[in-house]
DNA sequence: ACAAAAGTGTTCAGCCTACACCCATGG
DNA sequence: CCATGGGTGTAGGCTGAACACTTTTGT
């Protein structure tokens, strides 16, 4: 054990040396059937130039979700950022990870429907869109951060309703397959991607009398809204991945 | 943004309230067919007398990884600790969940075969196996952290080969399915469960020529080794859930 | 001989895949 | 009238659930 305050010791806050506890955030869209990760060009040094996640310390009286969506709203400029969709992904703690100091670091991915408010507002003038496939050498271990995030949110499409995270609060189908058409990188068969969804209780929900008309083109679609269910079952499998095909 | 050292301002290390950075283990293993949890006693307030989680704070030169393993070293007893899976479950950051001080914990499930060694040498003489249905009451948030290693690893035997973690190097496809039985607690059907394991390609290799009385009775068991395989595709799903019953 | 546990075979329902086809709208 | 996207239908292969059955050991 490695407990403070040992037998009849009473420990010193301060005597440790200390851990600098922050979040990072993959903040995920899609713009343009693309997918984009939100970034912010950091002004100082270490790695002063380079591109990074959103992110910062956490406050004395924070837990890491509520410092988490605190930067969220500070980074995306958006009035209201209750509601999104935010997981934590893991915590990233090797020594040397900021050449300043020890920072740990509780790393969060956040999905949020597109296309979103364009830059962020407030004290992050700096954050931009980027394509996932374009956010390459990024500060610190963000490289590693982004590809968990994606890696993650690709994983959890296949068994839970994450998928409506990425929409509108309405939507068509054709919309909610272009989530996981966009994240897999595969093209899903539309009629039973349709039945699929349709047949899982609490998946998406029609909004009564609805309709879009789809960029103009096309018949107009029947609108959803997501639904209680959290969770796939059975789950919506990746095609090829590895294993399956005989 | 809430970077330290601001324009133009070098920071103090010791100028935050200081967080202290632990981590916390959820040892899990099988013994006589019910799931068992390592736990110690704690000898001093707060929580004095209470049952909870082995963890301990972070060394200045270690990851949560690598600090994960020293306790359980230090804990269990055990000479060899590498090899034994370990999985960072999630980070809790709660303010207040340590009334001493700002801790933040990142926790930890490691599945070890059983039945191990009896009781943890070492400085925590005092750590016990107590069956996770009688570990209530734990110190701290211990009691959420515990549940959620379980459902994590319940979720994780679906689709990937985690279940031969409980498992000594060579076991029997009866010992595998035993472990997903008692994860689950639901019973499993012994012809069905052989032949998915074995379709997977890399779960498990047979061991040749080699067999197993099991417990006396019956006839000998072929023996198996853990295979190179680290998900299962398609998964191996967990009866009745919810959802699927039409 | 019986119980217990391993291992094999077979059947059947339901899912998933694939592809053909119709519908509605804009240009 | 054609391109585009939404929506419906259906035949076939495969998986997985259920269960009957055989094999090998200990008592």
């Amino acid at each position: 054990m490695n407990e403070p305050g040992g037998p009849g010791a009473a420990y010193d806050k301060h005597a440790y040396e200390p851990f600098a506890v922050t979040v990072d955030l993959a903040v995920l869209t899609l713009r343009a059937d693309a997918l984009h990760v939100l970034l912010v060009e950091r002004g100082q040094e270490p790695y002063a130039g380079h591109w990074a996640l959103p992110g910062g310390f956490l406050l004395p009286e924070e837990s890491a979700e509520t410092a988490a969506r605190r930067e969220l709203a500070e980074e995306t400029g958006l009035a209201d950022v209750t509601g999104l969709h935010l997981e934590q992904l893991r915590t990233y703690s090797e020594p040397g990870r900021d050449p300043r100091m020890r920072v740990v670091s509780v790393a969060f991915a956040c999905l949020l429907p597109g296309p979103p408010d364009p830059y962020g507002g407030g004290d992050a003038a700096e954050a931009r869109w980027v394509p996932y496939d374009a956010a390459r050498g990024l500060a610190f271990d963000h490289d590693r951060i982004l590809a968990d995030a994606r890696e993650r949110v690709g994983a959890k499409l296949e068994y839970t309703c994450l998928a409506t995270a990425f929409c509108p609060p309405e939507f068509t189908l054709g919309e909610l397959q272009r989530v996981y058409e966009t994240v897999w990188g595969t093209a899903l068969d539309r009629p039973n991607f349709r039945r699929k969804v349709l047949a899982t209780p609490g998946f998406v929900e029609p909004v009564p009398g609805a309709a879009r008309l789809t960029g103009g083109r096309g018949k107009p679609a029947a609108l959803y809204r997501a639904g209680p269910a959290r969770t796939l079952h059975p789950p919506l499998l990746r095609p090829s991945r590895e294993g399956r095909p005989a």
